[in-house]
DNA sequence: CTGGGTGCAAAGTATTTGCATGAAC
DNA sequence: GTTCATGCAAATACTTTGCACCCAG
């Protein structure tokens, strides 16, 4: 278990309980909607407000400490900041799982056939995953 | 102009004016948001209801007619279904282009660092477009 | 201390639903 | 004629805001 004190701290984000649960939760669950982490969040707070959970969600957003992941068909889920990577999805039970894809090939390619200086890219797979095969 | 009544039916969906209008409209445009063909439709019919604006949408969305794009950092866009391609994006002002990639390389290397059985692959570019430039 | 975070309640926005009427086929 | 779509109003879901109180630094 990683203590997120001062990673929060280095995103402009005071270390409060909720924050560092939130934390926690984002690093041992990966990915998480609203729903579920509130759900989870009141475990371990009996009395902690959706707002709560709403205000620091985007809070992190905007200090680039967590993201969302929008996937087709279904809720976004948040994730902690780590480097680029890609994303699988289970059409079946939902589960999403990283995977480190390098996207420059098809960044250059997209140059060529497009007037856009682009600068991201963002790939969501989706497919079955191995427990609902 | 194209005459989407055939196209319709064979989605199983009726051809009434208001569907018509809409295909229209995603035809010329490209991709449009919930909010901004609303305020589309209303030119043609004073009187549309945005309930018939959403049913029209979550059926034409379940009978393939028509796709969302999901975007980063922004609303949701639909489009009329098309044969597979990407999407780019510009960040300034919100333009999004199709672009046609090809991402069967991209799955093939995910299906090998992975257990999950791959299917589709939903990529969006994020940039700035010529205009914005 | 002081600024910012929390919980609660209320407000705001987005989306869905039920129903009577009307149109597509 | 029968089925399904439309528009309206109400209901529900989702997200944000305001404020009094409290805690992190």
């Amino acid at each position: 278990m990683i203590n997120y004190t001062d990673e929060l701290r280095k995103h402009n984000l005071k270390a409060t309980p909720q924050r560092l649960a939130i934390s926690d939760a984002l690093y041992i669950n990966g990915h998480m909607s609203i729903e579920v982490l509130y759900e989870l969040m009141l475990k371990k707070f009996n009395s902690i407000s959706l707002a709560t959970i709403y205000k620091n969600i985007n809070l992190m957003m905007e200090n680039s400490f967590i993201q969302e992941v929008k996937i087709p068909n279904a809720k976004s889920v948040y994730e902690l900041t780590k480097t680029a990577h890609s994303h699988l999805v289970c059409d079946s039970c939902g589960e999403v799982e990283d995977v480190t894809i390098d996207l420059d090939a098809i960044i250059d390619e997209a140059k060529q056939i497009s007037s856009f200086k682009i600068d991201k890219a963002n790939l969501v797979l989706s497919g079955v995953c191995k427990n609902c095969q």
